[in-house]
Parts: structure tokens; C-alpha cells; sequence
DNA sequence: ATGAAAGCGCTAACAA
DNA sequence: TTGTTAGCGCTTTCAT
């Protein structure tokens, strides 16, 4: 790799020069230098050494997207086609403004957090934060944030998130639901936090607007504390007598729940309704293609990026929270009593 | 952030100590010294600026990962389950070096290849390259690098690569197909290059040996130059009476035409047998569930990474190619005739 | 056991 | 229009 010092002995100029036509500083450049400097630069393959430029600019042209994971929960986190998607969608956006994506997957918060401040990161995306490592984020890290899907009561800090409207979301699908004539009905989730505990929110607004009483088990929680899903699964089926729908707080949960109950002779939507939320992929591909309600999450990615550089360009960002709209996706797992 | 220089300062000793118990060179150094030392380091929280390290040691800790997507194939390319367990498994075994994964998802080669020279990375993880980007890959970075799924003849140039039994896959399965009595088969797939044919051939291997014989026609190309799928799945809908099997290049395809002849009224397998290849997700979620070649997508990425570093420190790798096993997995998406 | 100093490749303020 | 120079923070060789 040929260096600037190196094109400029060659050419008998300064490094300055060199350097000068290299960031388009050519006001003050004769076109003579700038010709020679540009067939060097082409003749050798010229790229600059990005650390060192770095080091004197003090920048990096990273944004790391880091992501915190369970370790319990995941294996391989990517594999989560949310996750995916959000990547996907956040590395394009950022590469298309010439900066680059650093990944950082891991369940420890301050390794990520050292990362960060190793690489010098210019601004970070964060998906997956709980309140306490959000509150070791924002303590430690002096660089521009912008959170995703992120639930942490405001009181505590102050924070820029991007999600989207879980609970009114939960709240329509389950409106949906009670239109279509549906009195029993039960909330599914794995957990009572955050984007989950918004929906779970939302669906109860929904059942409490329509004079539905609600009953603490009418919360059917999946998984608690890793145990095997098909236990669970077996009592959700135990359960389908109870209830003429099942609002489930992802699709992800609604399709394997849709797959067992169908592996187990209950017809669908004929003997119990099932919604979910996210509209990803298995929604679409599951039979009875599932009525669920529809997020963006290109969209979201995008605009965590979009704030994100507002954020280091010292721009007027807007809100602190931005919530994206949703909307019910109807399809075929519901039917009306 | 604290530097190496401003703690000797503090501690009115040199930079060169400093650095030397930070890095635990500590056989030179006075236990009192290194206790000072280190509690500093404690109190102000140093960590090492990554990019004056790297520049110092000409090394960047940066293993890059960089997939070619097609543009007018995908509009978010890690949204591909594929391509998104993939990067969680390179991704964590990187980690576990101590290295870090720099994304690069391009259509354009070059725009990576200057990206690798820029950033001065350490060895790369190729995957979805092409002949003539693979020669402009090994041409122009010097780097260690280890492809994954790549078919280029290996009479081009050498390179290494992890990859799978593609043809035995498909033979394996095509061949589970014929002991269930199946004899006129089809295959199907959008293109008729690197893996894709590799598993057509074993398709062909594996009916030639049972003395069926093929013709063109049985080759069903989806989606030639982008036509809308919907279409050609219509042709596929067709085509069902002259066949009693499909075997399809991949599960995603496999899953949206069992969905679409479904929702069409065929019943799978009762009316046609189908299968897949790559065991992920989706091929558990359709009903019925599919017949597929399982293949493990976390070792490949593990296997490629073990490669890389092997190569990066000299040590011997072994063979250029590695062909990863895959097996045959029942479900029920087969009818025996 | 400790330190001085050169250098990694680039930037930018300043001088000429 | 072009050149000089002092860093950026760290590593590393060679003295002491």
C-alpha cells in the first residue's frame, strides 16, 4: 500500500499537495500537481490508512450497532429474523452515508461499552437494552445514541428511542378481535417487560373498553425461566377450551402455538382464533396465514439512522421519542363467533 | 478518555512502563510501580485507543465480513435467514478472538475491496462472490481470506473455502424420493450456477443411476431476470399433474410453492411430493412440514472462522476446500407411490 | 527496573 | 500555489 508521504517524494512535492487534491481541496492546487497526483494515485491503488486518519481527525467513520443478548435465549442471535432485518436495514443506511457498521453482539453490556470507547465510535445504535444497562450506557458512553424498541421509564434519563406503537397496536388487534364477536380471550408472551408489557397494555385497554372482564389467568406466560417449549405448548392446548381466541405477543410465538395446536388436531381458526404482532415472514407462511399487526422495521432502522446522525451532526433531531405507526394485517387465523 | 501518556505523567514515570504493565509485560517492573499503574487505570478508566494501536502495529483486530449481495434480488440482504445465522455465528466466534467484525454488504465489489485496504483488516470472510469478483478479490487484497459456498474451478486460482456436500445433498435426497417410488421428478431453481448447480447435478446423479431419464423440460428455472414470482408459481401450479415429485434448490422456494399449491387446492403429498435443501426455519413451520437436507449453518461459519485464523497466524489450515456433511431429514411433505 | 525517542500515516494550522 | 511541522496515542528498540 502506497502512502501519501510516498506519492509526495515521488512527485518532489509536499504531503500536503498530496493530500490537498486527495480531499477535492483543489482551489488552491495547480492542475498540473493535481493531474500527476490523480494518475499516481490511480497507477497505485491509493487508499488511505483509515486508522490513521482517524488518529489526527479524532473520528472514526464507526457506528457501532450493538445488540444484548440472552444468553439463555439465544444461541445465535442474527438468527432472530427481527434482528436480521434491523441489521440489514441499519448497515445499508449507514454505509450509504460513508461510515461503517461495527457489530457488537454480546450479553455483557460493558464489553460493549469498552468497545466503544477503544474504537472511538462516532454513534451508536442500540437494540435489546434493559433500564440498568441503559442507565450504565448512558452514564459511560459520551457519544450519540439512539435506542431501538427501548422501554426504560424516561424519569430515570433522558434518551432517544425509536419504536413503535406496541400498545395501540395490541390494542387494535384485539379490538379486531372483539368486533369479530370474540368474549374469551387470552394474552400470550414470555415475558411482562417493555415492548411486550405495552402490548400486553394495549390488550387490556382493548378487553376493558368492551366491558370483558380480565383474569390474571388469562395471561398465559410462555417459557418462564427457559423451561422446554412443548411443556408449554401442551398447555396452551389444554387451553384452547377455555377461549375462543389467543392474542399472542409475537408472531414468532403465534405460528409455533398455530403449528402444535394444528399437529394436535384443533382446527384453526374453526376451534380458536390466533392473532400475533410483527408481520414477519412466518406469518406469511404459516396456514392458516396469520392476521397479525404490521410493523416496519427497514423503516425503523432507517430512522434510528437518520437521528442517529442528526444526533452527531449537532442537528435539530425532533422528539426524543419517535413511535412509528402500525396497523392490523388481516389474513386467515381469525374467524367470527 | 485517559492516555497512556497523560497517566505517565501523573505518575512521573515513562510511557514505555505504563504500556508495559497494561500489557502485562510485568517481569521488568516493580510491584509497586504496577500496583500505581494499575490503579489509575482503574480510577480513570483507560482503554487503549484501538486506532493508535493499530496504526503502531500496523494490525487493525478487524476481520471483515463482506457478502455481495444482487441488487435486484434482495432489498435487505441479511433479512435472509441464511445469511443472518451466518453472520451471528462468524460474529461470535470473531468475538471470542478478541477481533471485531466490520460489515461489509455491497454489490459492488470494489467498493469492498477499497474498504478492506482502508481499514487495513486482518483476514476476511467472503461470502456470495462470483467468479470475476473472486479473481478481483484474490488479485487486489493481499489478505488472508477464506470463502464460504464459493464454486469458482479451483484451476482459476487457489483459494479457500467452506462449503457443503451440495451434489451428495441433492442426491441423497432425490434418491429418498425414488425409494419411495417416485419417477418423475422435477427441479427446481432460479439459476443454474455454484451451489445451485451443484446440487442439480446430484439431482441428475441420482436419477441417471435409477435409469430415469431427464429432459430439459424438468427443469423448472423460477424467477429468470426478475419476473414476478407469483407468476411463475402459477406455471408451477400447472406443471403438477406431470409429476409426482419436486425437488427444490432450497426451502425457501420449496415452502412458497407448498403454501401456493395449498392455497390452490393441491394436497401436499397426497397430489405431489416435495422437498428442499437447507433445513432452516421455514421447513419446520409449513404444513405439512418439509423433507429436507439438513446443513448446518453455525459450523460452517465456525469452521470458516478457525480457517482464517489458522491462516493469519501461519499456521497450517489444511485442505483449501472443506465440504461440510449434510443428511436427509423426514418430515412429512413425501407420499410413497 | 526504567526511560528516551523514533515512527506508524495522516491532518491541519501556519508559513512562505 | 506549495511546503513545514507538530501532533494524534501507542509500540518498540535501544540505552541507561
Amino acid at each position: 500500500m502506497i502512502t501519501i508521504k510516498e506519492m509526495a517524494q515521488m512527485l518532489d512535492i509536499s504531503t500536503t499537495t498530496v493530500s490537498n487534491v486527495i480531499h477535492g481541496k483543489t482551489g488552491e492546487v495547480s492542475s498540473a500537481t493535481i493531474e500527476k497526483v490523480r494518475r499516481l494515485i490511480e497507477e497505485y491503488d491509493y487508499v488511505p490508512n483509515i486508522n490513521a486518519r482517524n488518529l489526527a481527525r479524532n473520528e472514526s467513520g464507526i457506528i457501532g450497532l450493538a445488540m444484548k443478548t440472552n444468553r439463555d435465549k439465544y444461541e445465535n442471535f442474527i438468527k432472530d429474523p427481527f434482528a436480521g432485518e434491523l441489521t440489514g436495514a441499519v448497515e445499508s443506511c449507514v454505509r450509504a452515508k460513508g461510515y461503517f457498521i461495527m457489530l457488537y453482539i454480546s450479553d455483557d453490556i460493558s464489553e460493549i461499552i469498552n468497545s466503544v470507547a477503544s474504537w472511538n465510535v462516532d454513534g451508536l445504535i442500540l437494540f435489546g437494552i434493559a433500564k440498568e444497562d441503559g442507565i450504565l450506557l448512558k452514564k459511560r458512553v459520551k457519544k450519540p445514541m439512539v435506542f431501538v424498541d427501548c422501554y426504560i421509564e424516561d424519569s430515570i434519563f433522558e434518551y432517544v428511542n425509536v419504536g413503535i406503537e406496541d400498545r395501540k397496536g395490541c390494542y387494535e388487534i384485539t379490538k379486531h378481535l372483539i368486533s369479530k364477536g370474540h368474549k374469551k380471550i387470552a394474552y400470550l408472551a414470555d415475558n411482562c417487560e417493555g415492548g411486550d408489557y405495552e402490548r400486553f397494555k394495549g390488550f387490556k385497554d382493548a378487553i376493558t373498553e368492551a366491558g370483558i372482564s380480565y383474569d390474571e389467568e388469562d395471561f398465559i406466560m410462555l417459557r418462564p425461566n427457559g423451561a422446554d417449549l412443548s411443556l408449554l405448548l401442551a398447555d396452551v392446548h389444554r387451553r384452547v377450551k377455555s377461549y375462543t381466541a389467543f392474542v399472542c405477543a409475537s408472531d414468532y410465538y403465534a405460528v409455533h402455538i398455530i403449528n402444535y395446536l394444528k399437529d394436535h388436531g384443533v382446527s384453526i381458526p374453526e376451534d380458536i382464533s390466533i392473532v400475533g404482532f410483527d408481520d414477519n415472514e412466518y406469518s406469511r407462511m404459516v396456514r392458516p396465514a396469520l392476521t397479525t399487526v404490521h410493523q416496519d422495521i427497514s423503516q425503523k432502522g432507517g430512522i434510528a439512522v437518520e437521528k442517529l446522525f442528526q444526533m452527531i451532526h449537532e442537528e435539530d433531531y425532533g422528539e426524543n421519542y419517535t413511535r412509528l405507526p402500525v396497523y392490523v394485517v388481516e389474513r386467515d387465523s381469525v374467524k367470527e363467533v
